[in-house]
DNA sequence: CCTCCGATGTGCT
DNA sequence: GCACATCGGAGGC
């Protein structure tokens, strides 16, 4: 019973790699540029929400090696993650908001007639600003082709914000997706309907 | 083969 | 707040 409450409080490396990943670059297709301002940590076979929890052909490329994209599709759309973790661990880091740095026209083009701020906001829409498809699933972000992450130094942690990951049914609670506190184009919350009970969402800051 | 179901986005009440 | 489009993955038979 203890040992499993301290699992429930220790938190696995892939959240320290999540924040990591705030503030880096994702370069996409046809000259779109990205910073990323929101993500959410997926950890392996401990972790319910995650595609990881059941090892199939699907989440199989998040029990490679890290630095490569894993994409999946959700309801028609397209969502990026980075593989974090060494071989056989499967965790990886969901790439759910960014400010288009460049490329507005090419990401417009993909995403329509929409205000700057929103052309990244939220997972599907990031992708899809980015063209990002199933074509990208196994690229190494460190060298391309295609897609390229280039890390930045850590962001200060008291810009960063903590809380329950978006639209999760299971494990609803536990506070895996970060975000820079108060920008724009971070994604608004939302609990899965058949997510459990909570009392209070954990929302803390980071120290 | 078939059924169920989302790590979503959008629109409407 | 709620419905639903939409489609690949996963699992049951």
């Amino acid at each position: 019973m203890e040992s499993l409450v301290l699992a429930m409080v220790e938190e696995p490396s892939v959240c320290a790699a999540a924040r990591a990943l705030l503030g880096a670059v994702v370069f996409g297709h046809d000259g779109v540029a990205a910073r990323i301002t929101e993500v959410e940590a997926y950890d392996g076979p401990d972790d319910p929400a995650s595609h990881a929890y059941t090892r199939t052909p699907r989440s199989e490329i998040m029990y490679g090696p890290p630095e490569r994209l894993y994409v999946y599709r959700i309801h028609g759309h397209h969502c990026a993650n980075v593989v974090t973790s060494a071989e056989g661990r499967g965790s990886a880091v969901l790439l759910r908001a960014g400010e288009i740095l460049d490329g507005h026209d090419a990401a417009r083009a993909r995403r329509g007639d929409v205000v700057d701020h929103l052309l990244g906001r939220g997972p599907g829409n990031l992708a899809k600003a980015l063209g990002i498809t199933m074509a990208d699933r196994g690229t190494d972000v460190r060298t391309g082709p295609g897609v390229v992450v280039r890390r930045s130094p850590p962001l200060p942690a008291e810009t960063i914000t903590a809380g329950p990951r978006v639209g999760v049914r299971l494990a609803a609670d536990r506070p895996w997706r970060y975000w820079v506190s108060g920008d724009p184009t971070v994604s608004a919350y939302r609990r899965h309907a058949r997510a459990g009970e909570s009392t209070s969402p954990p929302r803390r800051r980071i120290q």
